[in-house]
RNA sequence: GCCCCAGUGGCGAAAUGGUAGACGCGGCAGACUCAAAAUCUGUUGUCCGCGAGGACGUGUUGGUUCGAGUCCGACCUGGGGCACCA
């Protein structure tokens, strides 16, 4: 057996070095190659690296070492998503400045994420917080300015009364400051916003093209743009001179006839008009404010509505007089801020109409009831049916009635089709200190001037966060700037940029990240798209939209050539950890904890005081769970290869992982018996044709399911491979072909126990550089297999057949066959269906 | 409420419509050891049988098929996304 104990203490920051000194993992800037880019989403330097993050880029560096195997030329950069609240937090907390804060986390986590042992072009690293980087980002600023993709409207913020301060809604708790725990008030400030609106058709079809995208990213995506077709309409006010009307949208025109009311959202602006000169009406918009918009607020609220009194003319029906209400569930935001209510045929509505007593008008008949005895009574009927009721759409289905509704409106010119997007323009101003200041100066005589991109960047000041609210705001002497346009005494903009605006391009400044421009053209060119985007499904929807859209909006700037940045995508789970607590409920961390095994039950006690303690569910690891398990402390015992084969082996990678100690054990084992291989002299028998099989059958297995991300898999018929390898007991070529394989195949896994191996075998050169095993598909199966046999479905004995044998060959095989005879028992046979090379089936009978 | 996904041994899981449970963890037995740990070997879905072997078995229930974990219908359970969206 091994002579030598694998120490991956000595073994692995051994060959960290070696590449570092080789540069092995520089990607080339012009390479006769294929391109291969490869990227997992960039970290938040929060201060620790943790068994979550080691999985996600242990996925991204399989997929690197192996496409750098197969002849890519791979791009497989790292970065930091710099800015952001943590900072901000930390520095109010400990009266320290957040850029320090950060720069030390980052170096810390840096030199962690070295220890992974990742194939990383390190050389590429930048941070979000870098002028280099944002001072890029502000002159793409200025580009969406320039095109017409930047505007500036009133929208409402979560306001902190206590701390004066703007906050996130990550910070607003059950409507309630986090800090201060005082109730957060809508506050309406004027905010940047970006125009993806504009971009909402072409985000929707580009999903089509995403074949290499989860259906299920992409489905959250389009349900998230939420494209909705329907009519836009014009109530016309009775009373009012000339065009005065209320627009109304509906996806439901054939249900116009069972109209009883409409809605007016508590903003719109006729509800502000009538507030302007009705005490009533101004008190219960008033009213409806305070209920907010907070999450609670809309769960359990209740319907409220008020009779303004006005009245409008049903378009079809002027006859037909119908009122006007302000309702506190009606969105400003979506439509045109104005429903109509079909109470018959909509569930909100009829509770409305039943709360205030307004009629309920059924126009869909449901098939098989009378027109006579229909009735709507506590539930709306929003199934199919035939319309009635209805003038000139009696008789129609809905959809049909739908058409006709939408055609009478328009030739009657009162309204037309339209389409509405759930989808809102994307608000990129944060009242916050740390983060990309936005490069607008305020001008009294210009207004809002741009900075010129020549005066870029726009540098943060040291931020002071001894006091509440925003920083830049508070610091007058960094306001104070002279108007870019005419000199005048000038305030800068102090809103910075959503940390999402940082995340959308920096895959394009990966490509030269060292370039003057803020994207290298040529070098965008070649690199993008990302080949392989590896990140978390809470990025499903806001990161990778962002990232799409700013995609776009760059292609047609002509900055880049791409309208999709990320071809291919792969959502990875994550690693949760068993929760330990005592009695009292307090938690307990996983290492004071002895577990006592009785046959196959397991308990949990502390190890101090042997207090029996209660094992909980597996959850994400958190610090406030005590369940987090830092990978220094894994390289430390078990080696860093161990950790990773775990992660990627005990779940398919899209589905969380449960983190064990025993399994780590298991990962190590193996780690122990390759080396044991390598090591060992060989054995004295020689089974070659079956090695040389079993080598090139598990070459083929491991490719295939790295290309189809099942590393578990693939770490299963290692497994295999090397259990064979011990019990075939060969030596000689056909052992060292087989040994020389699975060093390349443990490469993309375990790549510091790879290395040893490979030098051990005395290859020269590193494993990490060469080329990936050939497999010869005529050897990779045996050559003659075993079928099994079914009567009647049921298996029933196995027959030894060559392989590739025809239907004919393995039938008369079969019938001669004195137990499948035996078997039939006399039984006729019907019919014979062979599967080649896999099964046979008789129908007897 | 709407949309989507998943249910397989004690556990994590595997399985182009073709031998269900590969591989790992845990368990059991054995080897080594004075002993233990580590390591190694064997075994391990359930039931019946001394055994050869047999029956059953992929949430429930129908169906399609020579053949269903896989395809189709209904239901149950769990998870996720969206949500006063007109």
């Amino acid at each position: 057996m091994a002579v030598t104990r694998y120490d991956p203490k000595k073994i692995e920051p051994k060959w960290r070095a070696a590449w570092d000194a080789a540069g092995a993992f520089r990607a080339e800037t012009i390479s006769p190659k294929p391109k291969y880019y490869v990227l997992e989403m960039f970290p938040y330097p929060s201060g620790a690296i943790h068994v979550g993050h080691a999985r996600n880029y242990a996925m991204g560096d399989v997929i690197a070492r192996f496409k750098r195997a197969r002849g890519f030329n791979v791009l497989h950069p790292m970065g930091w998503d710099a800015f952001g609240l943590p900072a901000e937090n930390a520095a109010a907390e400990r009266g320290i400045d957040p850029a320090a804060w950060t720069r030390g986390n980052i170096d810390k986590m840096r030199e962690e994420l070295k220890r992974l042992g990742l194939s990383i072009d390190w050389s590429r690293e930048f941070a979000t917080c870098d002028p280099e980087y944002y001072g890029r980002q502000q002159a793409l600023f200025l580009v969406f300015l320039r095109r017409g993709l930047a505007y500036r409207k009133e929208a409402e913020v979560n306001w902190d009364p206590v701390d004066m301060t703007v906050l996130a809604n990550e910070q607003v708790i059950d409507g309630l400051g986090w800090r201060s725990g005082a109730p957060v008030e809508r506050r309406k400030l004027s905010q940047w916003f970006l125009r993806i609106g504009d971009y909402a058709q072409e985000l929707l079809d580009g999903l089509e093209t995403l074949d290499r995208w989860p259906d299920k990213v992409r489905l959250m995506q389009e349900n998230w743009i939420g494209k909705s077709a329907g009519l836009r309409l014009t109530f016309p006010l009775v009373g009012e001179a000339g065009e005065a009307g209320i627009e109304v949208y509906t996806t439901r025109p054939d249900t116009l006839f069972g109209a009883s009311f409409l809605a007016l959202a508590p903003d719109h602006p006729f509800a502000e008009e009538l507030a302007a000169r009705d005490g009533g009406v101004a008190a219960f918009v008033a009213h409806c404010r305070e209920g907010g918009t907070s999450q609670a607020a809309i769960e359990t609220g209740e319907k409220l509505g008020l009779d303004t009194g006005a009245r409008v003319r049903h378009p079809f029906d002027p006859e037909r007089l119908i009122p006007v209400w302000i309702a506190n569930f009606v969105l400003m935001e979506y439509g045109t801020g104005a429903i109509f209510g079909c109470p018959a045929h909509d569930q909100r509505d009829l509770d409305f109409a039943r709360k205030y007593d307004l009629p309920v008008i059924p126009v869909v008949l449901p098939p098989g009831e009378d027109p006579a005895s229909f009735h709507v009574k506590q539930e709306a009927w929003a199934g199919p049916g035939r319309l009635f009721n209805s003038g000139f759409l009696d008789g129609l289905d809905i959809e049909a009635g739908k058409r006709a509704a939408i055609a009478r409106a328009e030739s009657e010119g009162v309204g037309e089709g339209a389409t509405v997007w759930r989808l809102r323009d994307w608000g990129v101003s944060r009242q916050r200190g740390w983060g990309c200041p936005i490069p607008i100066v305020h001008c009294p005589a210009c207004g809002m001037v741009p900075v010129p991109e020549d005066q870029l960047p726009v540098v943060l000041p040291v931020l002071d966060f001894s006091a509440p609210g925003n920083p830049l705001a508070r610091d007058a002497a960094w306001r104070a700037v002279a108007c870019p346009a005419c000199g005048g005494p000038g305030e800068r903009e102090t809103d910075t940029f959503d940390t999402f605006v940082d995340s959308s391009w920096y895959f394009a400044r990966f490509a030269n990240p060292r370039a003057a421009p803020p994207i290298d053209k040529a070098a965008a060119d070649y690199w993008l798209p990302v080949d392989q985007y590896v990140g978390g499904i809470e990025h499903a929807i806001l990161h990778l939209l962002y990232a799409r859209f700013v995609t776009r909006a760059l292609r047609d700037e002509g900055m880049v050539s791409v309208s999709e940045p990320f071809a291919g995508l792969f959502t990875q789970g994550m690693v949760t950890h068993e929760t330990y607590r005592r009695q009292n409920g307090e938690w307990v961390e996983p290492a004071t904890i002895d577990f006592l095994h009785e046959g196959a039950t397991r308990r949990a006690v502390d190890r101090a005081t042997g207090e029996p303690l209660v094992i909980g569910d597996a959850e994400k690891m958190s610090k406030s769970k005590h369940n987090v398990v830092p990978p220094a402390v894994i390289a430390d015992t078990h080696g860093i290869d161990a950790a990773r084969l775990f992660v990627l082996s005990d779940s398919p990678a899209e589905r969380d992982v449960q983190w064990t100690s025993a399994g780590v054990e298991g990962a190590a084992r193996l780690v122990g018996r390759i080396w044991a291989e390598f090591d060992a002299p060989g054995g004295s028998g020689d089974a070659a044709p079956e090695l040389r099989r079993l080598t090139h059958h598990t070459i083929k297995a491991v490719t295939e399911a790295i290309e189809g991300f099942r590393f578990n898999s693939a770490i299963a018929r290692l497994y295999e491979f090397v259990g064979a390898l011990r019990g075939s007991g060969s030596r000689g070529p056909v052992r060292r072909e087989a040994l020389l394989a699975l060093a390349r195949l443990v490469a993309p896994f375990a790549p510091h126990l790879a290395e040893e191996c490979w030098s051990k075998m005395g290859e020269t050169g590193m494993v990490a550089l060469a080329p990936w095993p050939d497999y010869d598909p005529a050897l990779a199966e045996d050559e003659e297999r075993t079928l099994p046999v079914q009567i009647n479905g049921k298996r029933r004995g196995e027959i030894r057949a060559p392989a590739g044998a025809s239907a004919a060959e393995v039938e008369t095989l079969v019938l001669a066959d004195p137990e499948i005879a035996r078997r039939l028992d006399g039984m006729a046979v019907r019919k014979v269906i062979v599967v080649q090379d896999r099964i046979v089936n008789l129908v007897a009978g």
